[in-house]
DNA sequence: CGACTTTACTTTAAGCTTCAAATATCGGCT
DNA sequence: AGCCGATATTTGAAGCTTAAAGTAAAGTCG
């Protein structure tokens, strides 16, 4: 189903692949549904499987583990950023998370329209045991790619995102 | 503050990498974060798009992208399988696509159980103006990235695509 | 045929998510 | 001091999403 536009009874090589018209993204738009697929796959099955095996949801999972790195806690808006969900969003999880007793909110000593928000020991303690059993099923989803592939990857992944970044700051 | 454990006053060569200690999945996992920021960056950048230009959502454009390329329609199932989102949420979706206009339910002749969903004049049209749109801004994204590099990255994540499906199978 | 399993779809409850509007505070500037 | 634009957060409305349970129709097999 993925060629129907390109000519699927033909092999496709280099030549036919330089042959595109200007103006055509085609191979773009492809490489684009490939890597939702990817992220997709992966996520469904992380999200499975920590509701499984630890009854959590992969939001509250995500928000605790930004938590588990800063020592200090962060305040909302930082979480923002780095979740990349909206401040709206997060203002219901955190109120889940603190009813059910894995996070703290504390006022801020310096900026009185901010609050901290940090692990409890409860949250931390759930927290490591979520990580330690993420970790593994993360290998186990790219045990199929050789450290080399891994890394080449990753260099591919860090240019994709500085494209994205340049394409984004003047939408 | 990557590769904090990995010795980081020393250059890290394929020497220090072999030597990782056996069940240290550092490395796939910070794949994996940075696959799941690419994909979150582009799908928001293209949500915000979506609304801003044809006030649609994107699981709106989605589903009407999967009508497109089926001219007969399709079942909810097929819908389903295709866009890897659960049965009940397309039931909710279609409703809506339905009550706007966009796409039109009738029932399946071989089957009294399915219904076939296909995207109507006023849909198709919509749709494709904006995925005329669409292929634009994905090109827009990828522009850093070269021709060599598109097709490098597209066959890692075909490999990556292998090796999570293998490992959610026996999961 | 009749029991059993699978498949197609809907419904419900709970939670997630965004956007936009509202409130409060901050920080800089005059 | 006082104004003003930016920042931190909350709220509300609408829509998205899942998991789980329920209904109905097919398919399977003895």
């Amino acid at each position: 189903m993925d060629h129907a536009l390109v000519s699927p009874e033909h092999p496709i090589d280099a030549e036919t692949i330089a042959a595109e018209r200007p103006g055509d993204h085609r191979a773009e738009l492809r490489l684009w549904l490939r890597l939702l697929t990817c992220t997709t796959m992966i996520e469904g099955e992380i999200r499975r499987r920590l509701r499984r095996d630890f009854d959590v949801t992969l939001p509250r999972f995500d928000l605790m583990a930004q938590l588990d790195k800063a020592a200090d806690g962060m305040t909302l808006s930082d979480l923002s950023k780095r979740m990349m969900v909206s401040n709206g969003n997060l203002t219901g999880l955190v109120d889940r998370l603190v009813a059910s007793g894995h996070v703290a909110r504390r006022a801020s000593e310096t900026d009185r329209r901010a609050q901290v928000i940090s692990l409890t020991d409860l949250g931390r303690a759930e927290f490591r045991a979520m990580a330690e059993a993420h970790e593994g099923w993360i290998a186990e989803m790219f045990a199929g790619l050789s450290r080399d592939r891994v890394e080449r990857l990753m260099e591919l992944l860090a240019r994709t995102k500085n494209s994205v970044r340049e394409a984004s700051r003047d939408a």
